[in-house]
DNA sequence: GTCACCATGTAAAGAGTTACATGATTCG
DNA sequence: CGAATCATGTAACTCTTTACATGGTGAC
């Protein structure tokens, strides 16, 4: 069976520990963010994917009249995500609109420049407040609540390397924004 | 109008100068690809969708039998870029398997870490070359060929982020790798 | 009681890739 | 003459987001 983008990230979350649809779409926005994105209206028709496939199995955890569903890998399911997490990495797509923007600033709006290089520094100071946020929580106390246990070296060298970069990604844009601005 | 993501692209690049669409894929593989993308079923369709909007304008450049449409701006069009550019950026996306992979490889295959932070390394190396190569050319004897005259600031600034960009993360992930070995 | 959050799901529309189809030109 | 490249385009398919629809729970 042939694993998409969506599936990847919930055989590996799953891997840890069952979980819903909806706890899913939560630890990848809380977590996986700034390198991974999904949305329920790929999650919920995934999950079903998978599981008639027999990847995943789900079942019944309502607390009180309230629905909820969690799935957990089974056998074929762990075979299936350690196959794909030894495999080459295929999928490397970045769209960067700030970027994009600079790229064709010359042409357009020359003063644009130190602007955008602005913006994207502040986005980054941003993102690295937050991932070194998670970084304290992890760090005073152990992790804050619940069965997630203390993460794993290799969620803590992904959390390092977005701290580390969206440092280094600041500091960046900010001496290109001096730089653009003296040379006009 | 709404501008999606091809139209901006292809807004972007018609403001230096006309293009035909096999064109604009190719600048966009050769030196926009490492923050964007684009491909020839969107391209295509882009064009005559935003001709139609009035933004573009297609003229005949057959060179022989060969059919060739080349397109320029018309006035809306680049006012249309214009108010593009000055937007603050919106889209910012990623999809890094490999990070992916890194991320939950504690829980499914503990080894496999240092492996993929050394693929990391060696894909930044050959971005790094290979950017690096584009930068030696404009250089020596200036721009290669053609009309496209000497780049401006803001593809010079977005190309050397790219080196320096992808020289970090070839430093990171090497660093991460000796790392994840000693650690297991 | 109302607001934030938990929880699941579908429909519609658009974005995007890949593969295919077609044909001309240029260079060795 | 054959291969690479120039050049345009469509069809099928998958991916993805967004908006909508529905309802329960817990805290204040």
């Amino acid at each position: 069976m042939e694993l998409n983008a969506t599936a990847k990230v919930i055989l590996g979350l799953l891997a840890a520990r069952p979980r819903s649809g909806y706890e899913i779409k939560q630890l990848v926005d809380h977590s996986a963010r700034f390198f991974w994105a999904a949305s329920y209206g790929r999650i919920y028709p995934e999950l079903k994917r998978l599981s008639a496939a027999g990847l995943i199995e789900g079942s019944a955890a309502s607390h009180g009249g309230r629905q909820r569903t969690v799935y957990e890998l089974t056998p074929a399911g762990r075979r299936a995500a350690k196959a794909w997490i030894s495999s080459p990495p295929e999928v490397f797509e970045a769209r960067d609109e700030g970027l994009l923007q600079l790229f064709f600033a010359g042409t357009l709006a020359p003063t644009r420049g130190p602007e955008i290089a602005r913006e994207r520094a502040a986005q980054a100071r941003e993102t690295n407040a937050r991932l070194s946020e998670i970084e304290r929580m992890l760090g005073d106390g152990g992790p804050p609540d619940g069965p997630e246990a203390s993460p794993d070296e290799g969620s803590l060298t992904v959390l390092r390397f977005g701290i580390e970069h969206s440092a280094w990604i600041a500091d960046w844009f900010e001496r290109a924004a001096e730089r653009l601005e003296a040379g006009s």
